[in-house]
Parts: C-alpha cells; sequence; structure tokens
DNA sequence: CCTACCGATCGGTAGG
DNA sequence: CCTACCGATCGGTAGG
C-alpha cells in the first residue's frame, strides 16, 4: 500500500497548526485509535457478539464499510481491540520491573487505575466472560492471558515466602489463582454498583492478610 | 386460561404407565421444564443478548413462535430462567438454616456443588458480566441479588466474630464481599480451563485463612 | 472513504 | 402447537 498523497487542507500552514496531521498516514493513524476506542467501549458495553461494526462505525462518524477498510473483519477488530489494551498494559505497569512486594503494591496501584478507568474493566469483565465459550475468537487469548497472569503473581509470592514474609501455609500458586480471580471478582459487584465496592482497598486488605507485614 | 383436554392418548393406561402427564397441564409444565433447560444451557453458552429463540426452540423440538406461546416474550423467559434457578438454590442451600461456621461450610458445599453442573455456572458467570449494563433487563436482578448474598454472609462472618471465631482485623462486610468475588472470579479461571483451579479447594482454603480455626 | 447491495438472521405477530 | 410473514439488523462485498 502507498502512503496518502498529501492534499491542499493538510498542507495548508495556518490549519497544519491547528490539526494533528502534517503527513502521510497520520491521519489514518488517528481514525484507527478513534476506532479502537468506540470498540473499546461497545465491546464492553454488550460484548463482542452483540456489538455492530454498523454501531462502532457510527460512533466515529463514518460508515461500516469505512470501518472495515481500516480492519479487515470483526474479529480482527476484536484482536486489534486487546493488542491495543495489552500495549498499555504493558507500557505502565509489566515492564515496572517491581518484583516481591513491591509488585504487589504496583497490583493495588493497577487496579486504583483501574477504578479510574470503568471503560477497561467493562471491556475485560465483559469479555472474559464471554469469552469462557470455547468458540469464543477471544477464548485462547484470555486463556493464556490468565496463565501468564497467574504465573507472575505466583513467582512474586514466591519470592516473598523465600525471604519469609509469607504467613505459614500460604501456597503461592493457589495465592495468586485467589488474587487474580478477587480481582475480578471485584469488578462485577463494582461496574453493578460502584458506591458498594472499594476495589483496590479490598485487594490491599486481602494482601495484607497473606503476608507477615501489611503492604504499608 | 382453560386446563388442556385429555386425549385418547394421554388417558390410554398401556401409556399412562410409559409416559409421565396423566392428568391436563402436566404436559405443558414438562415442555416448559425443557425451554427453561434448553435457554439456561444457550445463554450460558452466548449471552442474554446473543441467544436466539429459534436456537432454543429448534433443541426443545418446536417452533419458536411454539415457545413463544409458553413465554411471552424473550425478556419474560430471561425471567422465568432465573426464578427456576433461584428456587432451585433456596430449596437447596438457602433454607438449610445453617448460620455462622455451618453456614460457611454450606458455602463451600455449593461451590462444590457448582463444579458439578459447569451448564449453571456458565449462566450466571456470563449474565452477571453482562448484566453489568445498566440497560440488561437483569440489571436490577443481579444487582439485588448481590446486595442480599453479601448481606447474608456477612451475616454469618458476624455472628462467627461474636463467638471470637474471626481473626483479628477481619471486618465481616469486607470478607463478605471478598469471599463473594473469589466465588465470581475463581468461576471465570475454571470456565476457561477446568484442571487449573478446584474452586471449592480455594474457597475453603480462604476462609481458612479469616478464621481462628480452620473449617475442618 | 462512500452508496448500494447480498443472504442470513433476529423478535414478534397473524391467523389458524 | 404450526406456517407464513413483518420490519429491522447483521457482517461482508462490489464497485467506485
Amino acid at each position: 500500500m502507498a502512503p496518502v498523497r498529501t492534499d491542499p487542507a493538510r498542507t495548508d500552514p495556518a490549519r497544519a497548526d491547528l490539526v494533528a496531521p502534517r503527513r502521510g498516514y497520520a491521519k489514518g493513524r488517528a481514525r484507527r485509535e478513534e476506532i479502537l476506542d468506540a470498540a473499546t467501549t461497545l465491546f464492553g458495553e454488550v460484548g463482542y457478539r452483540s456489538a455492530s461494526l454498523r454501531e462502532i462505525a457510527q460512533r466515529v462518524g463514518i460508515s461500516h464499510p469505512g470501518l472495515l477498510h481500516h480492519f479487515g473483519g470483526k474479529e480482527q477488530l476484536l484482536a486489534a481491540v486487546l493488542a491495543h489494551r495489552d500495549e498499555r498494559d504493558d507500557h505502565r505497569f509489566g515492564l515496572s520491573g517491581a518484583r516481591g512486594r513491591g509488585a504487589l503494591r504496583a497490583l493495588v496501584e493497577l487496579v486504583a487505575d483501574n477504578a479510574r478507568h470503568p471503560g477497561i474493566v467493562e471491556l475485560y469483565c465483559v469479555l472474559s466472560a464471554e469469552a469462557t465459550s470455547p468458540e469464543h475468537p477471544a477464548h485462547r487469548y484470555f486463556r493464556d492471558r490468565y496463565a501468564r497472569t497467574v504465573a507472575a503473581v505466583a513467582r512474586h509470592f514466591a519470592e516473598i515466602a523465600a525471604e519469609g514474609g509469607l504467613r505459614p501455609g500460604v501456597d503461592p500458586r493457589a495465592a495468586a489463582v485467589r488474587v487474580v480471580a478477587l480481582m475480578d471478582g471485584l469488578q462485577v459487584q463494582w461496574l453493578l454498583d460502584r458506591t458498594c465496592v472499594d476495589m483496590a482497598a479490598e485487594v490491599r486488605a486481602h494482601l495484607d492478610g497473606l503476608l507477615v507485614e501489611p503492604l504499608g
């Protein structure tokens, strides 16, 4: 595919200061971003299966064949949405490099950050439940994602255990399964009634119950 | 509505011993039950929104207008499915009369029983996430259901606390929120990979971590 | 990026 | 309980 040719409006210096895209592809990339955001929202609202390309396209002000020009099909749009969210998460937490107790603190921070972005919470909550079905296009994605997440948290618990920081009888891997489950379950209650639950506080309190010394 | 008139086949004594329905309404009630079971399964597989009345009807071997003869519309079918499951649950656990530690043991039993009925687990897991959307027809149902469940579990924790059976620093209500969240989150991981998680064992271990003495 | 269209499928109703 | 149908909506494609 050839780069988009510059048109008069986009090279007009008076407009160039007001509108972001100055060279080829930039406009297309911005449009892609708009579509991904709208898709994230709608997938979170009604799930993947019930979301329509027409509704997403309408929210960004284009036709649905226009949307399909940017993403080959509905499944590819879903894959792009998930990849887009992973990029963001990796950039913020995955590469934080924290280990042991520091990693648990980062986990609590992640939960607190999620509470400030309900759209993301909805996306994962609704899609993970929907993807429970083996035929769902994101089934493998979530299966692998949980395996990786649980393994990572288990490693942090094991590290804390090695330093004697874990209460007696706490198994690192089982504790990891439970922490991840707790985070997911809290999201359901929180989305149903946000005044009822403080997700980050609950996760922190749960973790403190597993540690010899509270996270602080 | 008038009761169904008995027809020759149903009053034939030779058949009456083989086929269940002997008097009016019985056949209709059996059909309703069939429909509710098929709807439970499909709602669990793809959620309420993506489930079609035609698919449910086909699984029972009738037409979809035939299904609508038993249930006025799709929303009423959903309400009937939820009420049907509540009846079952109340009959088995709600009225068990257990309190305090006994109630927690009954909770672990409930989780173990759920692991033997994946269809029910799927139903609640998928529908509760879907019903997170305020416009969902089951939104209020799940909102109220969680409020009731959390309150009931909190009461049991409070009772245990009054007898000094709760570890120091454990708040009955917060502990209840977390136990319910844990159960929900475990279901997602279990449905994604049933070999990875023992739901009942995890709930029991979690509870033991809150109690002065293990449930035993 | 658009309009126009494809075949398939949806919940619900008419009428028996 | 059925067939036949309604208007609406779906993902995707043709062709520009």
